[in-house]
DNA sequence: ACAAGGTTAAGAAATAGGCTTAACCTAAGT
DNA sequence: ACTTAGGTTAAGCCTATTTCTTAACCTTGT
C-alpha cells in the first residue's frame, strides 16, 4: 500500500496512531505522474501538498530570458509544493514538474486544514518537517553569498550525492545559478 | 509589560487563552542586549529562540578570509536563532549580534518543549511561523540564482524598506553578497 | 531506431565585481 | 562636547568568473 510508505515517513517524527492513520489514507489521493508533466504551472494556484512515492521533481521559476532556475528538487519520501501560493491562494510564479516518471501523493488544502484541526500531531510533525527544509535552504543561502560556483557544485555534490548521480547535470547547473557549459568546465578541471 | 507584546505576535496567528499566556509568561525571560553584543557565538550551542521586543540583529557566517556573510536580520517581532544548533544541540557555526542596542524575550529548548507538549496551539503557531520565514529564504534563493547584484540590492529595498533605511549598507553589501565598495557603486548609478 | 536532449569542448568576449587607497563624513561612546 | 572608530563614496585598475557561440559527440527516452 503506498499509504504505507507515507505514514511510515510520519514516525520518522512520531508515529501516527489507528486514527490518524485512517484520516489521512481518506484525505490523500494517489497519483502517477509522467516525465515531464508539470503537477504545478506558473499562474495556477497550488492546490496541494505532493509527497513523492517514487520519482523525481523540479521546481523552478523562469526569468525574462526564459531561463528556468532550480529552486528545489524533490524525491522519494520528499514534500514539494509551492507554499507561499498554498497558503496565500494567490497564483503561483513557479513549475513544478517530474524529471522522472513518479508516482506521488497528494493533500488538498481543506483536507490538510481538516487533519491540522482535528489532530494537532500533524500540527507538529509538519512543524519540524519545515524547520528542517528551512535549516537546509538557509545553509544554501550562506552558500549562495559566500560561494563560488566552483565550491556551489562540490558542495552540492557532499550534500546530495544520490541527486548528484541521477540528475542532469543541465538541472544541477540550473540549481547552482549557472550555464550548463560552466558547469562542464568546472568538472573538467577536478 | 513586555510578554504583552509577544503575547500580541502570537494572537496575530491564533490568539492565546489566559492559560496559555500564563505558562507563556513563566518560561520566557527578557534580556537587554547592548550594541555590539553576541547572543550567539559560533562554537557555542543555540539554546533559546529569541524574539526581538525592540532594536536589530544579525546572524552571520564567517568564512576562511574572515569576511563576515549576513543571512538574516531580524528586528522588532521577529524571531531568530540558529535553528539547526538549537534543534541538534551541536555547536553553532554562526553568529548572532545586536546590531543596535536591543531588548529581547528568549525561550530556552526545555521551556519551549514544555509549551509545545503541553499547548499544542504553539505547534500551530510555529509551524506557520517558520512556513513565512521559508517562503521568504525561498525567493532569496530565486533571486540570488538568476539575479545581478544591482537587482538583489533593488529588490531588498523593496521587499524591506524600514530595514533598508536603519542598516549600515556595509550591512546590506554582506547579506547580498557583495562588497560595501561595490555596492557603493551600484547606489552611484541609480 | 530515431530523435531529442544531454555532455564536452574550446576559444573569444564580456563584465561583474574585487581590490586598493584615500578622503570624507557620521554617529557612538566616553 | 570630543574623539575615534566605523561607515560612505570615489576612482581606477584589474582579473577571475562566467557567458556566449558553435559544434561534435554521446545517451536516453519513446
Amino acid at each position: 500500500m503506498p499509504i504505507d510508505q507515507l505514514i511510515e515517513h510520519f514516525a520518522q517524527y512520531i508515529p501516527l496512531r489507528e486514527i490518524e492513520k485512517n484520516e489521512l489514507k481518506q484525505r490523500v489521493v494517489e497519483k502517477k505522474v509522467k516525465r515531464r508533466q508539470f503537477i504545478l504551472q506558473q499562474n495556477d494556484v497550488c492546490k496541494h501538498y505532493t509527497f513523492v512515492l517514487s520519482g523525481c521533481f523540479k521546481m523552478y521559476g523562469v526569468d525574462d530570458n526564459g531561463t528556468e532556475h532550480n529552486i528545489q528538487f524533490a524525491a522519494e519520501n520528499e514534500w514539494i509544493a509551492d507554499i507561499g501560493s498554498f497558503h496565500s491562494g494567490k497564483e503561483s510564479r513557479l513549475y513544478i514538474e517530474a524529471i522522472e516518471p513518479s508516482v506521488v501523493l497528494q493533500i488538498e488544502k481543506p483536507n490538510l486544514i481538516y487533519l491540522y484541526h482535528n489532530h494537532p500531531k500533524f500540527d507538529r510533525i509538519f512543524r519540524v518537517i519545515v524547520e528542517e527544509k528551512f535549516i537546509e535552504i538557509q545553509n544554501r543561502v550562506l552558500q549562495n553569498i559566500s560561494s563560488t560556483a566552483d565550491e556551489r557544485y562540490h558542495t552540492f555534490r557532499e550534500q546530495y550525492p544520490q541527486l548528484a548521480n541521477r540528475l542532469p547535470n543541465t538541472q544541477i547547473a540550473s540549481y547552482i545559478g549557472i550555464t550548463p557549459e560552466f558547469l562542464s568546465k568546472i568538472r573538467r578541471v577536478k
